[in-house]
DNA sequence: ATTATCTATAGATCTATAGATAATGC
DNA sequence: ATTATCTATAGATCTATAGATAATGC
């Protein structure tokens, strides 16, 4: 029963989400590296939650860095992709921007784990995680170049400094599921909106989600097939 | 000369700010936990930052966590006390909340390490800093009332889940100390501003700005004296 | 006498490797 | 034969304690 194929028997049954030990491990490390840290942490603490012995760790893992490193990719993949799809798009900046915004928090608060917090671990200022810094550096800037952009063609004055902000305020939803467990529909709202008032951008947000809810779809179908 | 007291010399010079042993280590940690995280910063690694031995620590603190309790403590106590005077203040609620978020995000901007960042280390959520999460849950319950304030005074309608995004948008000048390096003052201006368009709020930001200037300085002459 | 440092070390980790074992699949 | 697990352990930490030492201050 809780023999799926080739190998020695695990002495406990299987207990995580996941079909592959890959995914078993991911799993418990994302609960664990969320919610006590990556130093603290420990490879064992790891395999306990996955029912093996933490050597069997290695079979799948070469290193602890390594199950950090792929966490933090596939965290990050979708927001990326979007964000990649989204820059050929003819749609106004302020769509684009709001549908990435959208669709970038609704990820993050919907994942099993809150694994954006893996964001913040100290550890990730170490060379080892050099190019997830780019990566993410890159999805910030798609970020930034959406913000100037609804300034642009919106015509008004904007807001010196604010550009950076859409993206900061997206990131606050993993803090405040940190502290708050969960994050209401309505204040997800309120940070997407957020993103565009805090730009000086006046227009008006009820038509900005219809057309950024029929973007979202339309690159979808792209991304799909194209 | 790096002999200041009492006590058997150290080996090494002193290179560290701070004038008594216990600022000296506490200035170390605050490097190390903000750039290293806690769990990954020894308190090898602490006391080789200061010029003593590893053992010495102990002398000034009882053990580890106690340093990063000191550090949570001294990091937080301002913003407190200034949301305390606050509450009792018969200014429009507006003119607190900015008031508050100016001084807070300023604050964290100035200190010498990037201080806030001990807010998210994921090693807070243990019991042994539970004291330090109440006091700010307090700070943050101390803006959300302003915040629901300010929505009430101007009589608009506000927006749902709003009032809880001046905290976290102050929050995120820690985020981009942390991968920018510094803040703009352009970038600390529009923080501020964003928390009040946030909510709704139509007012005039240049008025309230210079309210708020005037209420932070009648407020500290308050503290001081009172 | 008091203080702040030092040296030395116990005991508890923690990561990663070596090599054995017990399944499946050819 | 291949695979996934297991047991055992080396070597490198890390925190905290015990007790010695070298200053100052009374």
């Amino acid at each position: 029963m809780t023999q799926l194929g080739p190998g020695r028997p695990r002495l406990e049954p299987r207990r995580r989400q996941g079909h592959t030990p890959r995914a078993e491990i991911l799993d418990a490390a994302a609960e664990l590296f969320t919610t006590k840290g990556y130093g603290n942490t420990s490879t064992r603490a790891i395999a306990e939650a996955v029912g093996i012995r933490q050597a069997s760790l290695y079979h799948h893992f070469a290193a602890k860095d390594d199950i950090l490193d792929a966490l933090l990719g596939e965290t990050i993949a979708a927001a990326v992709e979007l964000a990649g799809l989204l820059r050929g798009r003819p749609e106004p900046a302020a769509v684009r921007l709001y549908a990435l915004a959208r669709f970038d928090l609704e990820q993050l608060c919907a994942a099993r784990w809150n694994i954006g917090a893996l964001y913040f671990l100290p550890e990730l200022r170490g060379d080892r995680f050099a190019r997830f810094r780019l990566r993410r550096d890159h999805l910030r800037e798609g970020y930034e170049a959406l913000a100037a952009g609804a300034v642009a063609e919106a015509g008004v004055a904007g807001v010196p400094g604010a550009e950076v902000l859409p993206f900061r305020l997206v990131e606050t939803v993993i803090n405040i599921r940190t502290d708050q467990g969960e994050v209401s529909a309505d204040a997800r709202r309120a940070i997407a909106d957020a993103g565009l008032r805090s730009l000086g951008w006046q227009g008006d947000l009820g038509t900005l989600a219809a057309e950024a809810d029929a973007l979202t779809a339309a690159v979808r179908e792209q991304g799909a097939t194209g």
